[in-house]
RNA sequence: GCGAGGGUUGCCAAGCCUGGUCAACGGCGCAGGGCUUAGGACCCUGUCUCAAGGAGUCCAUGGGUUCGAAUCCCAUCCCUCGCACCA
């Protein structure tokens, strides 16, 4: 049979076969498997990058479809939150970066672009263009069960979840600090932010020196170091402002009044003062009581912290050098810098040594940074209080910041003060970005004790794959702690109980696993009709169906289903999500649904590389998903991803490595249409059948764990490379026996969940009516398997292989080959040393066994040899050929294959029935081989 | 810095848990041969060094345990991911 293989047209053919075939129902007495994928935000077209995420489920669906499981395999789009809204709005403003991106990278088309303008345009867009890809992929996806996550009947599940986690306590109102633009009078996210989008919210710690009826404020990211404080600095340039701070004298910089107040301070401002009256004065040490004066500095800037600094000359070169300038000039000689952190490979004045070191000339010095950078790093990883720090001495850094901040916020009044940690950080508007808290945000409590430990008792029942990210769970629940859940804008549903906020998209999405199993039924209802008594009698089998404002066959329904599906059984998830999504989802499982509803098991993925380099829509290093089907097919962009890298690990879609990929399963769409021709039988068959036994093993085998890579190259070059060996041990004019029409049977299934198109197509052209996504998986029968055939077709593969070796090596044009088969005491020498436990004594145990006329040759040789050959053998084969093996009759009946494959007359002799020396070395599996 | 994972022969990547089956699976690339008008595809062979089927050196670096280590232990260096209001 010769068809063109054209794989754009099979795959079109293929998906009409396949129209709602995978469109599962509750079936009585059938086992269900549910797998589901964290679902995309569709703000961007789907790149290869996300290929690998949907299509390995896909495969894991398909073959437990294939093993006569009812397979829930569901899809949904998260349009929840803020990014949609700011691509709008740049794209409003005609943001040429942007447009960029949708018109050229996304191919978006002009008039859809144009409508852009609303958010709602870009996610129905894209969220039609994934159901489009995926369907192109073949992925085997419920479609009748897709939803978004701002559909009504969605919005009432989420105020049903979170109307029960209120009431329990769980969602608690706290203060929150947030990036914040004044002018805008909103929170701003990364996707807001003109520049600065890589600062980050600081924690500095505010301590307040006493300054007559003032205080003046500094605030310090190291606290510890108010033992070493030796002066503070003002900027004399400058004016500083005279303020109330909630009822307590202040001076600060104007600057900072603005962002005390943003941080819920009360702020009143009472008059001026210049830095330059300030410098010369002094404060009062908060601890010591000693006298700390002002000193000037130029490089204090009004717009970080209050605007005055306080000084550790012995540990910040910043410090140091601004006192030696003063110094220099014959000022302040009397301050002297006090030595408080004792730091490997540094001296008692680590400040000092590093400046001078570096021969820093002055403040300005571009390499400032990355000294200070240095130094407290050191310090902070590896320094020690020293005896100048009180009850402190002795303590590590690290300690000693937690607690002198706890220390100086009980007794000296110190607060926390919120700060950027780059100075511009600007938003779309232009204006500058502060910190802002925000006093009735409402949080998750992760932090709660008890809920915690319910879920550090549930995560054992949960199958984890790889196992080893197992303590990475174990560390994100210890280390959760409040979790804001609601923000001002973006899309999302509603807070029922505080209607001015809205839900954020993490906290959305925690257990809508469960409303796939119903997303297809639940439309017919209105919205309206879905109380919490509906919802908690469909998730929770709670209240009396017949009190409820739907109907109780509907509720029956919808409950029945629901209880068939769940729990889930795997959830598919990249690897980046255990620190946030992953685990909030246990924890909402479990304060929902009782005990036997929790999920059952998670696979995270690695990353996604492109060519070596990390995928990013933003540099246009993305190769689209859509374009990789059109170019090479559906079928070898899955092969392809699923055979680079097992799930858990990154893989990279390298374009050079992607043809190859397609030939190889032109190559088997050549072979088994080229199968039905062939006929008769050959003793060679048995040994492919038996082969094909184990193939079946070890595909299953990998596909149940997940290792979809393993199981492609067990299913193809496996398979490849036995029917390989089996062409080479035909008769001469034979290509191929009626034993291919059963392996290429099992082939085709082997192969179908990776590419299910080209072998859905081989399926039926092989003569199936029925689909081959639904063919029963095929199973290996022991009694097929032939220890005896596979070990002697092994004995011939070596034999070749040491042939040819040999006459590669050897100078003379050889005539023919004479091989020399071991003798009956060898196999004996085998057997005892294969199966001798105690190594010591094999020596002794072989003397006393093997007869006496073998002892002129070297037994003690033979024997070392034997040993060493044993090594190099599997176990298994160890076994079976101390088990006996029949040499003779393997080589006599092979006698003509050796001739064909070497070209040369071949002669089988006994060794100890020929003079040749070289019949000496013979030993059992290896006979001693002479070319002539 | 903290937490998790990882560094294997030109490249990608198995093996490591359960030490000898490891010169180390498989794929890519490269070289030679076959086939072909030619190219591609396909098939065979080779791809650390020396060599009658063997030997030597090798699995980030440096030590250690062991008869024996890519595999176990210790130290160091390097890479990736996460560190929160964001999907």
């Amino acid at each position: 049979m010769e068809k063109e293989f054209i794989m754009s047209n099979i795959e079109q053919e293929i998906h009409k076969m396949w129209i709602s075939a995978f469109e599962p129902n509750p079936v009585k007495n059938k086992e269900k498997y549910y797998i589901n994928v964290a679902f995309p935000y569709p703000s961007g077209a789907m790149h290869v990058g996300h290929g690998r995420t949907y299509i390995v489920p896909d495969v894991i669906a398909r073959f437990w479809r294939m093993q006569g499981k009812n397979v829930l395999f569901p899809m949904a789009f998260h349009v929840t939150g803020a990014p949609v809204l700011g691509i709008a709005k740049r794209i409003a403003k005609k943001d040429e970066n942007t447009l960029k991106l949708y018109r050229d990278l996304y191919h978006v088309p002009q008039e859809t672009l144009d409508a852009f303008t609303d958010s709602t345009v870009i996610v129905n867009y894209f969220s039609n263009e994934y159901e489009h890809v995926m369907k192109q992929l073949g992925l085997s996806i419920d479609w009748r069960r897709r939803f978004t996550t701002i559909v009504p009947q969605y919005s009432k599940f989420i105020e049903w979840q979170y109307s029960h986690i209120y009431d329990q306590g769980k969602v608690v109102k706290g203060e929150y600090p947030i990036r914040y633009c004044p002018n805008c009078d909103q929170p701003v996210g990364d996707h807001d932010l003109l520049e600065g989008d890589s600062a980050e919210i600081m924690h500095f710690v505010l301590v307040k020196y006493p300054f007559g009826e003032f205080v003046i404020p500094t605030a310090t990211l190291r606290p510890e170091t108010i033992f070493g404080v030796t002066n503070l600095w003002a900027n004399p340039n400058i004016t500083y402002l005279k303020v109330e701070v909630d009822g307590e004298k202040w001076i600060i910089s104007t600057e900072a009044v603005e962002k005390l107040r943003m941080q819920r301070h009360i702020v009143i401002e009472i008059g001026t003062i210049s830095g330059a009256e300030l410098v010369g004065k002094a404060v009062t040490h908060p601890n010591t009581g000693a006298s700390v004066p002002i000193l000037p500095a130029s490089f204090v800037d009004p717009n970080i912290g209050s605007g005055l600094v306080m000084s550790v000359p012995a540990h910040a070169p910043l410090d140091y050098i601004a006192l030696r300038d003063l110094q220099q000039q014959g000022k302040y000689t009397d301050i002297v810098p006090i030595p408080l952190v004792k730091v490997p490979n540094f001296g008692a004045i680590p400040a000092q040594e590093i400046v001078e070191k570096n021969k820093i000339p002055h403040q300005d010095d571009p390499k400032m940074n990355d000294l200070t950078q240095e130094l407290y790093t050191a310090e902070f990883s590896k320094g020690i209080l020293n005896e100048n720090c009180g009850d402190h001495a002795g303590k590590s850094v690290r300690q000693a910041r937690t607690d002198v901040t706890c220390e100086f916020m009980e007794t000296h009044g110190s607060i926390i003060f919120h700060d950027m940690s780059e100075k511009r950080v600007i938003c779309r508007c232009g204006n500058q970005v502060h910190v802002k808290i925000l006093d009735d945000q409402w949080f998750l409590n992760y932090a709660d004790p008890t809920w915690k430990d319910q879920i550090h008792k549930q995560l054992p029942e949960v199958a984890l794959v790889p196992p080893e990210i197992r303590t990475e769970f174990t560390r994100t629940i210890n280390w959760l702690k409040e979790w804001p859940c609601t923000r001002r804008v973006g899309l999302g549903t509603r807070v029922p109980w505080d209607p001015k906020w809205l839900f954020e998209p993490l906290s959305d999405s925690t257990i809508y696993m469960s409303y796939y199993t119903i997303a297809h039924k639940i439309t017919r209802i209105d919205a309206e009709k879905l109380t919490q008594a509906v919802f908690d009698y469909i998730f929770l089998g709670i209240g009396d169906y017949n009190t409820l404002p739907v109907d109780a066959d509907t509720l029956k329904e919808l409950r029945s289903e629901f209880l068939y599906w769940y729990p889930y059984d795997y959830r598919f998830s990249a690897k980046d999500l255990i620190s946030n999504h992953l685990t909030f989802q246990l924890f909402h499982h479990r304060t929902i649904f009782p005990d036997e509803l929790q999920p059952r098991g998670m696979v995270v993925f690695g990353m996604a590389l492109l060519n070596g380099m990390k995928m990013s829509s933003s540099k246009g290093n993305v190769f689209l998903l859509e374009d990789a089907v059109n170019e090479f097919g559906a079928d070898t962009v899955r092969m392809f991803l699923v055979g680079s890298a097992e799930p858990w690990q990154d893989f990279d879609w390298r374009d050079e490595l992607v043809p190859p990929v397609k030939r190889q399963i032109e190559r088997m769409w050549q072979v088994v249409l080229d199968s039905p021709s062939a006929n008769g039988s050959a003793s060679i068959d048995a040994w492919l059948i038996s082969r094909l036994q184990r193939r079946i093993d070890a595909v299953t085998i990998a596909f149940s764990a997940f290792q979809t890579r393993k199981a492609l190259q067990e299913a193809y070059n496996g398979v490849v490379s036995d029917l390989a060996w089996y062409h080479r041990r035909l008769p001469k004019n034979s290509s191929g026996t009626t034993v291919l029409h059963e392996v290429i049977s099992v082939w085709i299934r082997l192969m179908a969940p990776i590419i299910p198109h080209t072998t859905e197509k081989l399926w039926s052209e092989t003569g199936h009516t029925n689909l081959v996504s639904f063919a029963p998986w095929p199973v290996a029968d022991p009694t097929k398997v032939s220890e005896a055939v596979e070990i002697s077709e092994e004995l011939l593969k070596r034999t070749v292989e040491d042939i040819q070796a040999i006459l590669k090596l050897v100078k003379i044009k050889a005539r023919m080959v004479t091989l020399f088969l071991a003798p009956a005491w060898k196999h004996r020498v085998f057997t005892i040393v294969a199966t001798t436990k105690d190594k010591h004594n094999v020596m002794k145990t072989v003397m006393a066994d093997v007869d006496v006329h073998a002892k002129d040759e070297d037994v003690a040789n033979i024997v070392v040899q034997t040993t060493k050959l044993i090594h190099s053998l599997p176990p298994e084969l160890v076994m079976a050929i101390a088990a006996g093996i029949d040499e003779f009759s393997i080589f006599s009946a092979a006698k003509t294959f050796l001739e064909k494959e070497s070209n040369l007359a071949i002669e089988i002799v006994a060794a100890e029935s020929s003079p040749h020396p070289k019949g000496r070395m013979a030993l059992p599996f290896k006979p001693a081989i002479v070319v002539e």
